[in-house]
DNA sequence: TATAAATTTTATAAATTTATCTGATACTCT
DNA sequence: AGAGTATCAGATAAATTTATAAAATTTATA
């Protein structure tokens, strides 16, 4: 899993956000109903997108959370570095130490070249793309329960 | 981080191992020692390696692990796999469900040929080739104390 | 202005990952 | 055979990530 689980959450719930295009704000208990997560646990994620602007939040009735921005402007690469930071996109491969010297490990040159080129697909790709495909989204919510329950029966199991 | 600490760890470990050519069998309390790690720590996760036929290990006196066949055909990728599964190079980037189907996310084809291209990376470089560079290897034991530290600070801090 | 609806903040709990410890077993050597 | 050395296996502990709950704050509107 390259993005941890709160970044993984937080697109798919900016995601869902798309499909209310119409409305002003969309309560986040709402979009945690229809991803089939936690409303609180989601609240907690969504603030780290207002607090970057990604994302304005209102209170009190008829409040909820909107897009600061329209979702053509906002890349896959601001969620993710708002979530998980840029720190996923550096360092050695391998956690050697000093690697990032002038004496870097044989594998240094073509990983930073594939840690770019991933770093450069999520900023190619705008919110308003993949929300192109409304039905994905759509289905996307049943993963979670899938998840849960793997790591349930996995603890039980093994 | 994309390989788990203990993948890390692994690496580094049979990384040192290499540096040992001479001996038959080398203590894994040696080889704590070096990388600065717990012994028993170190003896779990080498234990997999044991499992995968990557190491073979001896009891008692003069005992210790060695590795089962040359580091020459060891690759990174046999470590990595032997560790952290192959499932690191499954499943959709963004979490979503059933993007594998014939319905994939917008990112889908291109997040598969990179992640094929960061599998074929460390299929290509066996351990014997990291291992040419053994100063690079001798330093990376420090890296695990500021590691500690720096996760000690962060919890302390923030 | 009172009430209900919503976010925000803080506290708590559960699960997973990371790390350490202990006892058992196997082996070498004298 | 006995003493010492080393891995092996399973239990335990600490830290981090993931998830939920409860209390505080803000706001719309009746």
């Amino acid at each position: 899993m390259f993005l941890s689980r709160e970044a993984e959450y937080a697109i798919q719930a900016l995601l869902r956000l798309t499909l209310h295009k119409d409305e002003h704000y969309v309560s986040i208990k709402t979009l945690a109903k229809e991803l089939n997560i936690s409303e609180y646990y989601l609240s907690k994620i969504l603030q780290k997108l207002v607090k970057k602007n990604i994302l304005k939040s209102h209170k009190g009735p008829k409040g909820g959370i909107a897009f600061f921005d329209s979702p053509e402007k906002i890349s896959m690469l601001d969620i993710v570095v708002a979530i998980d930071g840029k720190e996923i996109f550096e360092g050695c491969v391998l956690g050697l130490y000093r690697c990032e010297s002038d004496d870097p490990c044989s594998l240094h040159e073509r990983w930073l070249k594939l840690r770019d080129q991933i770093q450069q697909m999520f900023s190619d790709e705008s919110l308003a793309q993949l929300g192109e495909n409304p039905e994905l989204i759509r289905r996307s919510q049943k993963f979670i329960n899938i998840k849960q329950k793997a790591s349930k029966s996995k603890n039980k199991i093994s």
